[in-house]
DNA sequence: TTTAGCACTCTCTTATGGAGAGTGCTAAAA
DNA sequence: TTTTAGCACTCTCCATAAGAGAGTGCTAAA
């Protein structure tokens, strides 16, 4: 499909035009609205064409035109020009991030704010998470009776706790013993290795090296660590969410978090860091997200630890906007990952 | 004001169909559908001083009637009847505690799912959550260069993480070494005791300390820890939130940290364990809340760790069934915590 | 190839007129 | 004194109809 410049103009101020009115665009209106040096009918008979190429659709006979889906994926795939998001916003994002504590924790919850608020949207950001779980440090802390407090310290900063019964007390100083064994032992080792480790240990710790390798197996076969979620109401003040059933359907993918681990997994495979994936209107797959796009970065270090951050909108969305937002985003979290936390 | 059992039980009903159909409730429907034995003119009759009393409103001259919030209020308080959870229901719930991992973050995860599906509403559960933070043990551990991950972990479980920058690198040994003398020292001191013991420790000690330190404050402050939240979708159902409007403003409390602290720490001020808060329409204290009730309980030991867990959905909600619900759950997690987290 | 003109189409808004549900009041019945 | 039947009245909801407005496709002229 091979446009010509004037094609490519009108349907890229048809998608301007929509994407701020959320209304079929009309010919007329396009015309006197960007002062085209063309007449109606000729706008008229190019939009015939570019909605014989699929591109735009009648809502009905008589109305406007309005952006398809593969419109939209043409747009973002062939015309978009990535606009650097503007300087002084740039300045602002990366000023609240040095300013923050300085904790993963508060870095994504803060890259999920920003998301948000920047693009008007929902946003979704996964913590920084390691292929291969790569074990570090132990340790056990006696609570009460036999319950004991395991704290798992996987290399990259990744962190688990859990509290785990033993079959009799065992006093804090046995246990600080055997957590430094293990970490001493096992140090930069993977759950093979760690297996191999096994037998050095006496009954306890070997006992300790079971649940620890359930852990640090449970830990590589989920795909994401947490994820934070931000500006779900965002999206209710968009007009294609006005009835309510619309909204609940879009949001109820935020609360399924299998179904989020699912769309965030397939469509990091085929991503890079520094990469980009835009999803339109769930692309035939994802039937919540039919009335949502979904734009998906991911951050982080391609051999240590990898997370994605992405924005959830209605389709009708500012696509060039949000890509550089999230991009943004996505960068200066890698930034801030590889200074602190990197293997 | 004080009502005859006719006007009780007339009230009753208004309330309990109006629940059922969202829509305002006639003299006539009301003596057909549960076969009263009365005519609707005396139905008319008693509505009427019910509507002087306030506890009934009419949306407009030749409506039905419909409860007033003080109406609402004045059934929560007076004339529900608190209902058991059936017992297989109690026994469901049960058991997926038992089940699922031992964890405390699971468990309140699990908490807010159980609570959203029971209620069909939103849901809210906070991290049980000391008012005094007594410090347990800490845990330093090298990552790279001068960056350290402090664990600490608080008595009752509580745990934070944090990445700290020291002056200079140090070795994984030493750091070891001084966690270990502070865990040893300052074990059950709250901040103030860590405060007297600082002078005992060396330069890079006292640095440690004064992180440490830092960290407690902060945690001291905090009204609450995490908090959990679920069933955001299931208030979009309810007729009264059709409107994104409306919707968004009911839901934009839960994206608003201090808000939703806010709201919990005041409320809980004035519930002791086991007791439950009913709050009707914001009460005119909660702007947000406008067309919202929530149902609060706190649950936990209130020696040691505290925590709340609610639902937040119309005001046009089965109060006794959820009140039920929410009780048992709060009763579920007191049990839980207080197994596995007591001091 | 572009444009002016025109007939036509479809939605959206507004007005109109019941149907339906419910009320309050009055006077009769219990 | 309390309850009930009856009745006039009120207000919403819904379907129908008419007109305005925006937009289209087609044709013929520029």
């Amino acid at each position: 499909m091979r446009l010509t410049d004037r094609q490519k103009l009108i349907f890229t101020l048809v998608i301007h035009e929509h994407i701020q009115t959320a209304q079929p665009v009309g010919s007329k209106t396009l015309v006197k609205k960007y002062n085209l040096a063309m007449s109606s009918a000729t706008v008229r008979n190019e939009m015939a064409v570019l909605t014989d190429y699929n591109l735009l659709r009648q809502p009905h006979t008589s109305a406007g035109r309005v952006p398809t889906e593969e419109g939209y994926r043409f747009f973002v795939g062939n015309l978009i020009h990535k606009s650097a998001l503007p300087t002084n916003t740039r300045r602002t994002i990366t000023h609240q991030f040095y300013q923050s504590r300085q904790d993963v924790e508060q870095w994504l919850k803060l890259a999920a704010s920003v998301l948000a608020n920047q693009s008007q949207a929902a946003s979704l950001v996964t913590a920084p998470h390691a292929e291969r779980a790569i074990f570090k440090h132990l340790e056990l802390i006696a609570t009460r009776g036999r319950q004991v407090l395991m704290v798992l310290v996987l290399m990259g900063g990744e962190i688990r706790q859990q509290f785990i019964t033993l079959v009799e007390a065992v006093p804090q100083e046995r246990l600080s013993e055997i957590a430094n064994q293990i970490s001493g032992q096992c140090a930069r080792c993977d759950a093979e290795g760690i297996a191999r480790m096994r037998p050095r240990f006496d009954a306890l710790g070997q006992d300790i090296v079971d649940i620890l390798l359930a852990e640090m197996t449970l830990i590589e076969e989920s795909a994401t660590g947490e994820i934070y979620l931000d500006g779900m109401t965002n999206v209710l003040s968009e007009p294609e969410f006005a009835e309510s059933d619309e909204a609940r359907q879009a949001l109820h993918i935020f609360e399924e978090r299998s179904l989020l681990e699912n769309l965030l997994s397939s469509t990091m495979m085929n991503t890079d860091v520094g990469g980009i994936q835009v999803l339109i209107g769930g692309e035939g797959t994802w039937e919540e997200l039919r009335q949502c796009s979904v734009v998906l970065a991911r951050y982080g270090d391609p051999n240590s630890l990898t997370g994605s951050v992405g924005v959830l909108g209605p389709i009708r969305m500012p696509y060039d906007r949000t890509i550089s937002t999230v991009q943004f985003v996505a960068n200066v979290l890698s930034d801030l990952v590889s200074e602190t936390l990197a293997v």
